[in-house]
DNA sequence: TAAAAACCCTTGAGTCGCTACAAGGTCAAG
DNA sequence: CTTGACCTTGTAGCGACTCAAGGGTTTTTA
């Protein structure tokens, strides 16, 4: 199958399946006479693999860690179980990162009932006063914005 | 006052100072004869807003609709209130999130409850069947790892 | 059968919010 | 006069993609 299939089938796209063969996560497919991709079943269940994790909130390096076990029946699975734990570790303690956040906003926001002239309106107060949020948030935790995983875009 | 001394005082680092002011979130400020950056207790006001906004995980796009209502005393602040609101927003839904992404974790987990052969760990196990996790994430949400706002190196 | 549409290729750059380096200039103390 | 702390600009890197330009190939349609 070609590389869009793919896609398809793994629910991924295009760009992120070369920029998974890049990485060395995906094994580089056999071409065609005319240059194409050429996949077989292998290929799509090592995405799905991958796709799955990323759903997980998996980093690259954790789900090729994960890989390389896949790819050694024989070895001992107890280094996964630890991986699972850190990760695990790592999703409580941002979720408690983010009650406190949610916490402090609702704080904020109860300053400003209503609309106002901006130079009365107490969120802006609030957020110009010191003492709020000295020490912010720890290392190796990310925002609440920015990109997550996005399933491919939808014919509208 | 030069631009370690801003940083320090603003519990900021000098390279994120300059960046802002690259961003157009900073002023630029006056020079001294040899071409230092000289602020003003304006600036350090203004950046402490800033980090105060970013420890509340504030993009810096919002932060710049906010600084725009703080030099617009007479302006509505009902754009502000907005903002917040939508703020809000989307840290209740990424708790939400991370919360069902625990409870997965959990339940993947307690698949292998020991160290045995990789090839019958039942986390590999799960991570390759389909059905976990079809339609993942929606947008807008971010990873639980990443770079979160990190307070400057203390002295070791 | 030929043109149009859909798919694929590579390369390179952009995203966000910094962080870190390199190579140099400036300034105060000893 | 030298050391060292501080400053300058510019550039590159992170993670995990995403997109655009400018082509080539294959499939569908007229």
């Amino acid at each position: 199958m070609k590389i869009g299939e793919l896609a398809r089938l793994a629910g991924s796209n295009v760009e992120t399946i070369r920029y998974y063969e890049r990485k060395g996560l995906l094994p580089i497919p056999a071409r065609s006479e005319g240059n194409y991709r050429i996949y077989g079943p292998m290929h799509q269940e090592r995405l799905t693999f991958i796709r799955h994790c990323r759903g997980l909130d998996m980093t690259l390096d954790e789900i090729r860690t994960l890989l390389h076990f896949k790819e050694s029946p024989e070895e001992n699975c107890g280094e996964v179980n630890r991986l699972l734990d850190d990760h695990i570790g790592h999703v409580v303690h941002r979720i408690g990162e983010l009650q406190a956040l949610e916490k402090q906003l609702q704080e904020l926001r109860g300053r400003c009932p209503d609309e106002r002239r901006a130079s009365t309106c107490g969120i802006l107060e609030g957020l110009s006063q010191s003492g709020i949020n000295e020490k912010p948030m720890e290392n190796h935790i990310p925002g609440v914005h920015g990109t997550a995983l996005k399933s491919p875009k939808e014919p509208e």
